[in-house]
DNA sequence: GCAAAAGTGTTGGAAATACACCCATGT
DNA sequence: ACATGGGTGTATTTCCAACACTTTTGC
């Protein structure tokens, strides 16, 4: 976890080096104090090459150098969690208007070396290829979520806990669609399920599947620079989700 | 939200109404030095008279004289999130070894009036029957939930998100038998079901449904004080549950 | 004997699964 | 022409939903 000094505007220098330093400093002064500190850890996730990617900083800490960390920050006293979250994401890749959900809360006491601080962590999705990072601070690039380095302080538990959520989540929420294109084919979107979840899934039952729910809409577009019949490319309706009434009866089973 | 001093060690006078006052004095000492406040706050669900109850105080604040508040305190400087939620169960109610699961974060600025302080609420389920409350501090007792009078902070939202996630919750994890007896008929477990979940189902197939299951014990007893024929007495396997593998893949549906 | 809930099976429809061939494109 | 994945339909099975009568007990 990265953390700066906590201020109620947001950096007009998002991401540079210079807002994230000082850190020890700040945590120092919580630990001598006796007080908690909070901040908010991000789970960034993309698509590329059909694997499932996470997006990850060297560690500010040089007890955690050469391990790899969540993007995270304080809590600034004048912002609400949520907004932190956006505000974190903004400043270390100058992503906007993204999908970003509360997971859980880690607070264990020892989590954290240099004080007592209690995360939020969130999980955000974004499309790697439209998104393309701008900021590159502290050796933020992509991983790939199935064979991770060793990470910084707690991180490998909370990401954990969130890639159990979003596998749970996008079988229940179309979030998904974050992570690919506007216009998709399903060929796309089955590696996608596919790789998430990590199971193999029959074309035929997926398309009938995804074409069953009324959902995807046909742009009359076709996958272009493909070496075989060019995929039809489709979009999610979100508006005609939105409208759909949720059930709240899903059949027990456990 | 009812707040205490924080301290290092429980006290040895559980939910003794000295234990919760000067609480107006900590939060305006954190507001004075902008620092924000991290407390844990407990929904405690129960299941009485075929209806759901959340136990609930009166708030110790003067401003939320007489709204009521869910079971909640700061968190302590050297006890985890999970920790701090099972101490103010123990201190406010007496009781232990029960269900706990943390349900979301909440953080909004204006979301307390005396301070900033970011909450982490719990949700518990006790059986009202078996765990008869000692501690009657603050006015404790069983609220139904489907018609509630006011509630301080934004207490009633979180309720309301803690409602909505035992609803999904109790569908796909058997969580619900702590709300019930170690023994049970199978009617009682159907209410309780179609209580929370607001719904009629229908009783063969509900039954269908449990025992195809295979985590139903027949105790061989059976109901007594019933003026009708007695059903049979029922205990959940939960050896049996832990056992099974889980499914990870629910099949998509949106 | 009557009221009240326990206990029990079958059937039809819907949804999930398994499975194989022809089609369109780039090379 | 061939290699590659796109696109499609059907038969089977499994699961869910609807539905009614007999049994046991307390009163």
């Amino acid at each position: 976890m990265s953390l700066k000094i906590p201020s109620d505007t947001v950096s007009e220098t998002p991401g540079s080096a210079s807002a994230h330093k000082n850190v020890t400093t700040i945590l120092k002064q919580l630990e001598s104090d006796g007080i908690i500190g909070i901040s908010v850890d991000c789970v960034i996730f993309g698509f590329d090459d059909n694997e499932l990617k996470v997006l990850l900083i060297k560690s500010d800490m040089e007890r955690y150098d050469n391990k790899w960390s969540l993007l995270g920050d304080l809590v600034n006293n004048h912002e609400d969690l949520d907004q932190a979250a956006y505000r974190i994401l903004k400043e270390r890749t100058g992503l906007d208007d993204v999908y970003l959900e509360q997971v859980k809360g880690f607070g264990a006491v020892g989590r954290h070396p240099a004080a007592r601080v209690v995360t939020i962590a969130y999980c955000s999705l974004i499309n790697i290829e439209h998104h393309k990072l701008k900021i590159l601070d502290n050796e933020l690039h992509w991983h790939r979520v199935t064979t991770l380095s060793e990470m910084a302080f707690d991180h490998r538990q909370i990401l954990d806990v969130c890639y159990e959520w979003l596998q749970k989540r996008i079988q229940e929420h179309p979030l998904g669609f974050s992570l690919l294109p506007k216009q998709f084919s399903l060929r796309e979107l089955q590696n996608l399920y596919e790789a998430i979840l990590d199971v193999k899934l029959d074309r035929r039952n997926f398309r009938k599947k995804f074409f069953s729910m009324g959902l995807l809409e046909d742009t009359g577009e076709l996958e272009s620079d493909v070496p075989h019949r060019p995929g039809k490319l489709y979009k999610f309706n979100y508006d005609k989700y939105q409208k759909k009434e949720r059930k709240k009866w899903f059949g027990i089973d456990f």
